[in-house]
Formats: C-alpha cells, structure tokens, sequence
DNA sequence: ACAGTATATAAGCATATGCCTATATACGCA
DNA sequence: TGCGTATATAGGCATATGCTTATATACTGT
C-alpha cells in the first residue's frame, strides 16, 4: 500500500497562508487556465500596477509561479513543476473557475495577445 | 456529468488564511483523529494557555472546531458537518499525520483522560 | 464557602501585511 | 536617441496578526 504523498507542514502553512488572500487565491485560479500578464491582473483586480506586481513577486518567490517574458510584456503562468503542485492543484480544483474575468476582458478588448 | 463541488473564492480565502498558521494548522490535523483539550495544546506546542485559546477561537468562529464540555475541561474537536468541510478534509488529507505528539503527550502521562 | 485547576477575555506591543505614491528599469518603435 | 508602455522596487502608512501578561469566569472537590 503507497502511502499517500504528503507535505510537510511547515511548508504547508506557508503555501497556505499565500493562498489565504482573495487576490492571490483567485490569480491561481486564473493563471491555472490562463497566462497573464501584470495589466491584465490590473484591470481585472481594479488595484494598482505595484499592488499586482507584489502579490506576483510572492507568488513567485515560493515558486508557484514563473514568468516569461514576450516583448514588452511579462507572462506568469502556474508553475507545475513546483514539488507540492499536487497540494495547490487539489485545493484550486475546489474553486469556482473564474473565466468571467477573462471573458470580460477580452470583450473590452483588453485582453493581452501578444503578436 | 456532475459538477465538482466548488467553493466560494472569498469564502475559501479565510479558510485558507486560517489554516496558513502553523500552529492552527497542526491543531486542526491533530483535532481530524482525536479530540483535545486546551492544556494539552499548551503542552504541545510549548506556548501560554492565551495563545492556544485564541487559535482555537478562531478555528471555532469560522466553525472549523466545535467544543464539548466535559467536566473541568473543554474537549475541542474538528466539525464535520462545516459546509466547506470536504475542503478542510483534502487539505489535511495531504498533511502527515501528528500523533506523534499525542504519543508523546501519553508517555508523559499529560493526556487528559476524561473520567 | 474556599482553594485549585481549566479556560476565556482584555489590553498592550512588536511585527507582518496589503495597499498606496513616487520613482527606477526594461523593452519596442519611430 | 527619445518617447510610450510595461513592470519592478522603494518608502510610507493604516490595519491585522500573534504573542505576551494580567485578570475574569467556570467547574471540581473538600
């Protein structure tokens, strides 16, 4: 019998405690379906460039995130290789997906498609 | 095909930003496979009896625990019946598992037996 | 009623958090 | 090179958090 994979809880408290904010939680959610970039997180969170780029930062710090940059613009998206993804998938699975903000902003046309 | 239980982004934020302390976290781990009492937890997590109270509180206001009265001691244990439980559950299901501390608790004959 | 034990609450304090504005840096294009 | 856009960083500030000590409350047993 396989013991199931676990998490340390150390490590888990503080992946938890990133996750444990609205705007954090919800950028996950979106960038499990979607590359963003930080404009894009700026409209639809309706909050300040540095506010989105902070929140992204600790993101990323921890490694749930990665970034790539095209042009001018920088792409985050979920990093599935991080060591407990299948935790952070297993907890963004029990979220309502959050599509509406994509699609309303590409109907404002201010969806990033990077050419 | 059914549709997977969600639940509320906001919601599950202050679930998450209750378990993203290392302390409540355990507690509530340690709660899933046996009930425990105040002192106890100020045994285990070598902290003042205020401390432990108001984790506790706060696990009880969002109703993740519920409490019993038994004698001079107040036994906490986790409430199953919360709405958003089958999310708390496969939170913890990735944690590992803490009896060691309760062994520990035993050896040390601080387990409150409840006559 | 009183002493001892368990728990809760209050108040205070140091630090962390989440936001803001101002500014710096990086890239694309004319 | 210089301007516009995208992003990052710095500094400041209000509020939240997690702990402490002191004190109040609740129950038990004598």
């Amino acid at each position: 019998m396989k013991t199931p994979v676990t998490i340390d809880l150390q490590r888990a408290s503080r992946l938890l405690k990133l996750l444990g904010d609205p705007t954090r939680l919800t950028m996950m959610k979106l960038l499990k379906s979607h590359e963003c970039c930080v404009c894009e997180f700026v409209e639809i969170f309706k909050m300040s460039q540095p506010a989105i780029s902070q929140h992204l930062r600790k993101l990323r710090d921890i490694g749930l995130v990665k970034e790539e940059r095209k042009g001018q613009w920088i792409f985050f998206s979920v990093n599935e290789s991080h060591e407990d993804y299948p935790f952070i998938e297993s907890i963004l699975g029990h979220l309502p997906d959050q599509n509406e903000s994509i699609v309303e902003l590409e109907s404002q046309g201010l969806r990033v498609c990077c050419k």
